[in-house]
Parts: structure tokens; C-alpha cells; sequence
DNA sequence: GGCGTGCTTGACGTTGACGTAAGCGGAATG
DNA sequence: CATTCCGCTTACGTCAACGTCAAGCACGCC
């Protein structure tokens, strides 16, 4: 099991450019180490990465993002307060998330619905009947 | 029930600035009526809105929302191969948004696993020690 | 008629998240 | 030894999604 990773080898495996990386790095978001210029990434690095890419694909912020990130680093010179302070975040955090998981669920359904009717409208009569889906759907939205 | 609605309405309603709405307009996300000047929203344009912003939450791009919104408007000209193109698009959405919803419960868990260990070390003894959480969670993420 | 208030249309500014171009430093390969 | 790859840095460019003025009309009201 390899310990340390080039910059090529976590662009192919997480599919961003060199450039990117780098920009986290001079955002303070990874650190990895230099060999002579050269930066080595360490599977912390790496794991740092995974939680920055998840995030955005969540549609984070890269601010948010780095407190986040900061907050896994409360470390030896963290009091109570900092600590508690900290839980505060991370349930900021998950009230956040969940509220999307709302969100996506809610579009889910209705993009179901949708492919429903379009499969319903193919079934029955080659051409869909004319203003069928079109108001059902936004106005059962409307409704809410 | 009232059936239009002015731009301040929305505004209060939805929480966003008139400019957001009348930006949306001019990318041709929504399209309300004039009365004279003046804007009047109908119901298909609040709803539109609806599915707008909760694009916006989930991380969609106003290009990706547009092309959500196209899809619904897909109407009596459209023969069997627009219908057809339309349910592709649609099961593209949805499995992005499936995706989305698994990032989203990841990270979910991991929130409530770095909380319960906060929790944890503050039950148990004021301070918690020095390294037990940071490198705990992030070589959990390095191990997958 | 003057005043404020709300809505309008430009047009330019801003912020975040990178892309792109230019040029240099090693190292490996023919 | 010259070339060809990476990789590095510095600096400017870009695109999306609005924010922020500036300036103007239409109105209701005193």
C-alpha cells in the first residue's frame, strides 16, 4: 500500500487538473510536503482532498469547505469552549445537509413523476397530448 | 387565492433580491407579463421560481436549471424523438441527484461521528485527548 | 405641483473558482 | 549533448451569478 502520492497520480484518481490542487494548497486547504520543489501528498492530504471534492459536488463553498476542514483539526491547544464551539459547527453543518437531502428528494419525486408521464403519453398514443405535463406538474408545485 | 404577483411579493416570499429575479428573467428562466412597465407574476412563474432556487440549494448551474425548465416546456410541437430526448435528459437528473444524495448521506454520517466524538471526549474527561478524533475520521476517509 | 415611493432599465463592479500562457529547473532518454 | 517530459511559479484572464450605483418614469397624495 503506497503511502504517498504525485500530483498526476490524484489528478487521474480524482479527475481535477494540477492547477486545482495547487489552488487549494495556496488556499490553505492541503498542505502537502516538498521534496526539493516537488509536492509529495500524503494519504491525509488525500483524505483531505475526498472531503473537498464531496463537499463541492454538494455544492459548498470552498470557505465553507476550509471550516470544515479546520474544524477536524481542533487539536491539543483546543479548550472546552473551542470544542463545544466546534460542535456548534458541525451541527450547522448537518442541519444544512440535511436540508438538501429535503430538496433532492423532493426533486426526485417529481422528476419520477415526470418520466412517468412521458412514459405514460409514449404508451398510449405515439404523440404526447398537448398541454398534459406541462401544467400538471409545475402547478402541483405551484400548489405547495 | 390570488393568482399574480408583484416583485416585492416574490422577494419577501422567496428571500432573494429583485434583482435576482429580473436577472433570471433576462437569462429567460421566467417570463412575466407587463403591465405597462410593471411586472406581474403568474403562478407558472412562482413556480418556476420554486424550481429555481431549490436547483440553486442542490448546487445545480442557472445553464442546468434552464435546461430542467426547457424540458417541461417540451409542448405540441414536439414529436416522439423530442419526447423521447426529454426522458433521457430527465434520467440524467436523476441520476446526478441520486449521486448527490449519496455524497449527502456520507457526509452526513461523518458529521454525526465527529460530533458523537466531541461528545464523547467532553462526557468523559473536560478536554479531549490530544489526537483522538482528527486522525480517527480523516484515515477512515483514506482507507476507501 | 411638488414629494416620496416603487419599479424600471442600463452599465459597470465584484467574488469565487479556477484556466491559461510564459518561462525556468531537473531528470531521463535518444 | 539536445530534446523532451514533468513539475514549479507568477501573473493575468475568464465565467457565472449576481451586487451596486445612476438616472428616469409613473403613481398617489397632500
Amino acid at each position: 500500500m503506497q503511502r504517498t502520492f504525485t500530483i498526476r497520480q490524484l489528478t487521474k484518481e480524482f479527475d481535477v487538473t494540477a492547477r486545482t490542487l495547487r489552488f487549494y494548497e495556496d488556499e490553505g486547504l492541503i498542505a502537502p510536503e516538498r521534496r526539493g520543489q516537488t509536492r509529495i501528498y500524503s494519504g491525509r492530504d488525500r483524505a483531505r482532498i475526498t472531503l473537498i471534492l464531496r463537499g463541492r459536488r454538494v455544492g459548498f463553498s470552498l470557505a465553507e469547505i476550509r471550516e470544515i476542514l479546520d474544524l477536524y483539526d481542533v487539536h491539543h491547544d483546543g479548550g472546552v469552549m473551542q470544542t463545544l464551539h466546534a460542535r456548534k459547527k458541525f451541527e450547522e453543518q448537518l442541519h444544512k445537509l440535511e436540508r438538501q437531502k429535503i430538496d433532492i428528494e423532493d426533486s426526485v419525486t417529481e422528476l419520477r413523476r415526470a418520466i412517468a408521464i412521458v412514459d405514460d403519453a409514449i404508451a398510449k398514443g405515439e404523440l404526447p397530448p398537448p398541454a398534459a405535463m406541462q401544467p400538471a406538474t409545475l402547478h402541483r408545485v405551484a400548489a405547495e
